[in-house]
DNA sequence: GGCCGGTTATACGATGCCGTACAACGAGTT
DNA sequence: AACTCGTTGTACGGCATCGTATAACCGGCC
């Protein structure tokens, strides 16, 4: 039999990166094909449709960017504020899955199902910081409040296009995160 | 003369619902025109090309979503908490001008003029956060973290997909909101 | 009524993309 | 060396869009 000269990784892989650079609009499979310096022809061997390969796409997101870091953080030692602040550091550092995260996220707004895995992942990650800030905390709906705020921060301070004079985004965002997640700044002791 | 039958405005506006519900790649000049019930035909009288349409709807976006808002702030009375308080209800509460605020914030991500608009805007909301922040809370590198949690928020809490089991979005929103711009809830007074 | 000028519809070529059909290829097998 | 069968290239029809050119339209004016 032939050999397999451009998996259906490799296919999933890029489209990822056109995911994460231009949205989903931009993963297009004749593009694709392109930048892998290949024809479509052996696109249609692996997926049905563009659809096959979107949904295919999201699968592999949710691994390495849920099931991977949770596996990671489990098998980390610290106490379990340090293991939500790796996780963080895991899924919003590096550059890649930031980016392909925010184009998810915009991805959801206009598809259901896609609204559905992210909520799914969403949730994962939202009960991370709970454990965490509970640890401190002992007031539900301010653990719930503060988590909600720390996970806004991870995600929006990418968003956010505001300067800030004399300081650096990260600067503040340190400054952001003590104030959610110290026990010394405030919040009912457990 | 002839009459105006589908002014400029038309298509901005059409252009913005567009915006709004998918995305830029979404705004698209012969889509608008079958919306419109028109052909594209009057379209290149007004615009040379879809970029200039692109170009009038931000113009237009910065015009409703920040100089609007602002004239509508100076008019209020209250002090300046409630002012920044009304300025987001007013940006982000508005399901039209929070979607068009998303989808120009996705936008911004791909393209540096959209980014550079956006910067402009987002700093000038920020600094209505820092003079209101600022009236209870003296250490400027706190008021900072506050401003940008409270701007992080107002956007997160649409993009957030986690549930928070036994309450409403909204609920948790209002907590972290208090936790913030309160003055009872900690930050070394003015 | 008939002209005028701006607004709009229609038609066009070009481009990029989708999904399919089929032929060419080539690694492993016999 | 010939065969096989999955992988890939090529070609196709269809569709949506862009921007242009040109003709039809129509309100206002003489």
């Amino acid at each position: 039999m032939g050999a397999l000269r451009t998996p259906q990784e490799t296919w999933v892989e890029e489209g990822l990166r056109a995911l994460a650079r231009g949205g989903v609009d931009a993963v297009r499979v004749e593009a694709l094909a392109r930048t892998l310096g290949v024809t479509k022809g052996g696109f249609y061997g692996y997926f049905t449709d563009r659809g096959a390969l979107l949904t295919a796409m999201l699968d592999s997101w949710e691994r390495s960017s849920v099931d991977d870091v949770l596996d990671r953080i489990e098998r980390s030692d610290g106490d379990v504020l340090d293991k939500a602040r790796l996780a963080g550091q895991l899924t919003f550092s590096d550059d890649g899955l930031l980016a392909v995260d925010l184009a998810v996220r915009d991805w959801a707004r206009r598809d259901p199902a896609v609204a559905d895995r992210l909520r799914s992942v969403d949730n994962r990650r939202m009960q991370l910081l709970r454990d965490a800030i509970g640890t401190f905390c002992s007031d539900p709906d301010e653990v719930e409040a503060r988590s909600l705020l720390a996970f806004c921060v991870a995600i929006g301070r990418h968003l956010l296009a505001a300067d800030h004079p004399g300081r650096t985004r990260d600067q503040v965002t340190a400054r952001a995160s003590a104030l959610l997640l110290d026990r010394s700044s405030g919040g009912k002791r457990g």
